[in-house]
DNA sequence: CCGCATCCCATGTGATACTG
DNA sequence: CAGTATCACATGGGATGCGG
């Protein structure tokens, strides 16, 4: 499968021989949200065409970078421990991508697993050790976040539960996580819209989610 | 030129439109080491075709990634602020791609600046601080580099120099950074040349460049 | 020479349809 | 649901050419 080889021998080339192909690293990314099934995938990565999730799925899986869940009755996919080992890469591309990520336009849309990655990248862990538990629940357009911050961690689901704070937001959010946009002016002009609990909890969130832009 | 974009509002998308093209993190590899002409880009990349050498070129200005130095009678390409900022991204992705590096196949070259860029991966910084100020005169094949390091700064360059170690290396090298093999066994069985200076600061060399396998 | 541009062909990609 | 089959098209690869 490494007929695209670049005929180097070198980790960045080896990298990029294994995962570097279109939509490799779209489905690690998801991938790292959770396991997933064919379906999801597909649902996460809307313009991937079937053939090419197949292939890449099978590329993956030879490349030792995911594998089935085995003995389950439906297929199911995940990272193997060396596919994980990616983690860095993408919060990496994430974070310098973030900056260059001007406005939505129309055919854009935002997924769950693409959202849950990038709160992942924003996440100032040192910051939240120093504030208290908070769990918020955010809509971000279509994706429904379970946030809950506990000192140190991180923890993002779909599910739900009980949040100190819950909000809809655009994608304008994104000004607040850079630090362009104060959170309490985000409130007013509509790019955050407070569904429960005190809105002041969205100053700790930009306390605690923050990318430089 | 983002016409083959993702039609998703994610950082990493983002980031995978302007740099995910084949070659265009490669060039961008070569580029941390230094500014390089396109005859040089091309030498370090020996299997681009020269139009997609000349595209990339072009993308990466549009993505902002990539300029021509300005003020100079001959053309030469730089990385931009921006572009620079993907240091950490060729890192991780050294990195990674580091554990899957076989042994080198025949059509497999080693170049000057992928190398440089696997030594930097490889530099542990804290380790290298508390070691004595040390040049290594390195061939890696038809790579050769002059290798300085003080204190927790390293410095790899192509010009000559004084060196306390001059050693020649095969591609098994690998195994000593991974820590796989000794340093004087790689001496011993002709993995490393020593060439100059005393063969023991092979391990001085082994404990500031490790990567784990 | 150096920095590309052109041509041609092989392969990869994308949309749609179809199947176990 | 989890893929395959098919086909049109875009892109990549390799050789060659060409102007400054």
């Amino acid at each position: 499968m490494a007929a695209r080889d670049y005929g180097q021998y070198c980790g960045v080339t080896r990298a990029l021989e294994l995962v570097g192909e279109r939509w490799g690293l779209l489905i690690v990314r998801d991938l790292l949200v959770g396991p997933r099934r064919y379906g999801e995938l597909a649902a996460g990565l809307p313009r991937i065409p079937s053939n090419i999730l197949a292939t890449r799925l099978k590329e993956l899986q030879a490349a030792g970078v995911i594998h089935r869940l085995p003995r389950s009755r439906v297929i199911i996919y995940e990272l193997t421990p060396y596919g994980r080992e990616l983690e860095p890469v993408v919060l990496a591309l994430g974070a310098w991508g973030f900056k260059a990520m001007g406005d939505p336009r129309d055919e854009q849309i935002v997924t769950a697993d693409s959202m849950t990655m990038a709160l992942r990248t924003a996440f100032r862990s040192t910051v939240a050790a120093e504030l208290p538990a908070t769990a918020y629940g955010a809509q971000f357009g279509p994706a429904e976040l379970l946030i809950r911050v506990d000192g140190p961690t991180l923890d993002v689901t779909r599910g739900d539960g009980p949040v100190d704070l819950a909000f809809a937001a655009g994608p304008q959010i994104r000004r607040v996580i850079s630090g362009e946009l104060a959170p309490e002016r985000a409130i007013e002009i509509g790019v955050v819209e407070v569904l429960r609990g005190p809105g002041a909890l969205l100053d700790r969130f930009a306390s605690t989610f923050h990318l430089a832009a």
